[in-house]
DNA sequence: GGCTGGCCCTGTACGC
DNA sequence: TGCGTACAGGGCCAGC
């Protein structure tokens, strides 16, 4: 499922192969989630940023091309489309004959073409809060943010608002670090300062280790990340914590499995 | 307006 | 071996 770590370096990937190439063709599964692929024809794409966990590359016609993996979308260069791959969900091809083609078996993942900069059509992108290191975000900023809701910590942080880019793997593991157990509903200026710090310290892992694969995630040369072996609470359930020693327990709260240390992360 | 929970979607794991 | 069921989860949206 790829969150930050992964995205980025799908968009590093990327970046040198699609700038400054124009898009000639285009499809799009029937699915609206897809379905606006084909709109990107006929512009040239001028760079592939990343906001959160979505790619925004820029076209020249002052739109921007928007692609969000899901959990389980994959980016990759092809010489041609796969027209016997049933999971490809769309592909663009660009005028120096690469095909980029979108494959996503469960379909969790979205493409958009807008106006640049109106992300109307995308609420959690429109609403998305700041990246992990933005220079202005501190930990009393952070601690103010997370107090204008009651939600607990962990659906917060995975609604993208406080925080841009933290899904399930880097929710947990920032979460651990931090010492802050995944159900509490309000934190202490303190325990906010080490979540901020917990969080950003994962994702940094997980990006210098090329991201998590669990199962589908791959960069768009086809390499696994190695971030897996890294993780100290996500898919550990049952395992000793590494701190304490104390098994870590797996809980679904609002729909979403949390597994965190009782005893390091008490409640 | 904020929160909760259901839905989408399909491969994998597991039990019978 | 084959079938049925539960589970995984990011984002959206209806209902409260």
């Amino acid at each position: 499922m790829p969150e930050l770590p992964e995205v980025e370096w799908v968009r590093r990937q990327l970046e040198p192969l699609v700038v400054s190439r124009r898009v000639v063709a285009g499809w799009g599964h029937d699915s609206p989630k897809f379905a606006q692929a084909p709109a990107a024809v006929g512009a040239e794409i001028t760079g592939v940023a990343r906001r959160g966990k979505y790619l925004l590359i820029g076209l020249d016609d002052a739109r921007e091309l928007i692609v969000h993996l899901g959990m389980t979308g994959r980016l990759r260069p092809r010489p041609e489309p796969s027209e016997t791959d049933r999971y490809v969900r769309a592909w663009w091809r660009l005028d120096d004959g690469m095909i980029l083609e979108l494959r996503d078996v469960r379909r969790f993942g979205r493409v958009a073409v807008v106006e640049a900069g109106d992300h109307r059509s995308l609420p959690t992108l429109a609403a998305l809060g700041p990246e992990p290191w933005d220079p202005s975000l501190d930990g009393d900023g952070f601690w103010r943010r997370l107090r204008s809701s009651r939600s607990r910590i962990k659906s917060q942080l995975l609604s993208q608002r406080p925080i841009a880019g933290v899904g399930n793997i880097y929710a947990d593991e920032g979460l651990w670090r931090a010492e802050v157990h995944p159900a509490l509903r309000s934190l202490t200026r303190r325990q906010a300062s080490r979540l901020l710090e917990g969080v950003r310290d994962a994702l940094e892992v997980g990006l210098a280790n090329g991201g998590t694969t669990l199962r589908d995630y791959r960069t768009p040369d086809g390499n696994q990340g190695r971030n897996q072996s890294a993780l100290r609470a996500y898919g550990r359930a049952g395992a000793p914590c590494e701190r304490c020693g104390t098994l870590l327990q797996s809980r679904v709260y609002d729909a979403r499995t949390a597994t965190f240390c009782p005893t390091c992360q008490h409640r």
